[in-house]
DNA sequence: AGCTCGCATGTCAGTTGCTGTCATCACTAG
DNA sequence: CTAGTGATGACAGCAACTGACATGCGAGCT
């Protein structure tokens, strides 16, 4: 082949390193596609503004929030919706995946337009898991309220999930957290 | 005086106006300057960037969540913390806002740029309550599953405050949207 | 073998968002 | 009257994108 395969996966993989080395700001996209033997233009076709190559797959993360929506039995309570909604989206977050989580995490965390891509993202799933919600007769406002709250729940147990001397999986630590937010509220 | 007073003010004005009819990417921030007689540069030492133009005085939300925080009594649970916020902060829009509140949600919900600076202003919203509730005690993730039940039933009661036909205060809206949330634990 | 077509990429020019720097000019305090 | 302050203008420049067009490998067809 003329050039080499998997280029979307090997410019995410440089964008982080030289994020967390130079900064996100400090780094720019022609840097990146350089540092993989591409030029700017190709960084660009691959992702849709400099911020999205690190926010790959989140797409994935709606489809198995999905799945485990309608994986429910059909008259579950709509906190039973939301815990198998949760379950399905924690179950993609492999212990593999922890090391990369954890320093891309860092970054976003050191970058408010990374935050905020990060916010809409979230936020983008909780509506997602929402509309199924109300799709199963659960009311809307209802379903929206859950769904952000179940997200509130995952942003929770996943920086616990991240942090250092954690050793459980990401779908025990949702548990634990739900119970808190059932707790919450009496 | 040399120029005209309020220049953040005039900005945010002619900006509104111009995002609603012509469209926000179709705008330029030197066009919005020029509206009001003044130049690019001038807009963008009022502002950090060409969004915030539409997301000034958030931080007067933040002073009043914070505020209701502490209004709240000494042995009150979370969930009556919470509502002493929301009560705070839903305070401040009264019925006079409500048409620019309008329009203003109509031009953010048409770009997703603008959602990304929405939420996250929510969400800066959410981490500082939560950290005033944890300030007097309520366990850390706690307070941040709270605050952030307590944003997304905000969201939700907000919608409905601007919807054609509501007639009912925000602050009275909000106490219904809390009640569903609080039944939906149970 | 020769041909054509598609697809990932390169090249280049251009717009816009945003920043640093320096000048200007009314108004104000001394 | 002079020095200083504060909001602004003027200008140059970089980085984030985008559109238009060219290029060349590889696959499939004849």
């Amino acid at each position: 082949m003329r050039w080499e395969p998997g280029a979307p996966d090997r410019l995410q993989q440089a964008a982080l390193e030289l994020f967390a080395t130079r900064g996100y700001e400090e780094t720019t996209a022609a840097e990146i596609a350089q540092a993989v033997g591409l030029t700017e233009r190709t960084f660009f076709r691959h992702f849709k503004d400099k911020r999205e190559v690190l926010f790959r797959g989140q797409d994935h993360l709606v489809k198995a929030a999905l799945q485990g929506v309608n994986a429910a039995p059909e008259q579950a309570t709509p906190m039973e919706v939301l815990t198998s909604a949760l379950q399905a989206i924690t179950s993609a977050f492999s212990d593999e995946r922890r090391p990369w989580s954890r320093t891309r995490q860092q970054v976003i965390d050191r970058n408010p337009a990374l935050q905020e891509r990060e916010q809409h993202k979230l936020s983008i799933l909780a509506a997602t898991i929402a509309e199924a919600m109300a799709a199963r007769g659960v009311a809307a406002p209802t379903a929206t309220l859950a769904a952000r709250s179940g997200i509130a729940a995952f942003e929770v147990a996943f920086l616990r999930w991240i942090a250092d001397g954690e050793q459980r999986p990401l779908t025990v630590i949702i548990k634990d957290v739900l119970d808190e937010l059932r707790a919450l509220l009496r």
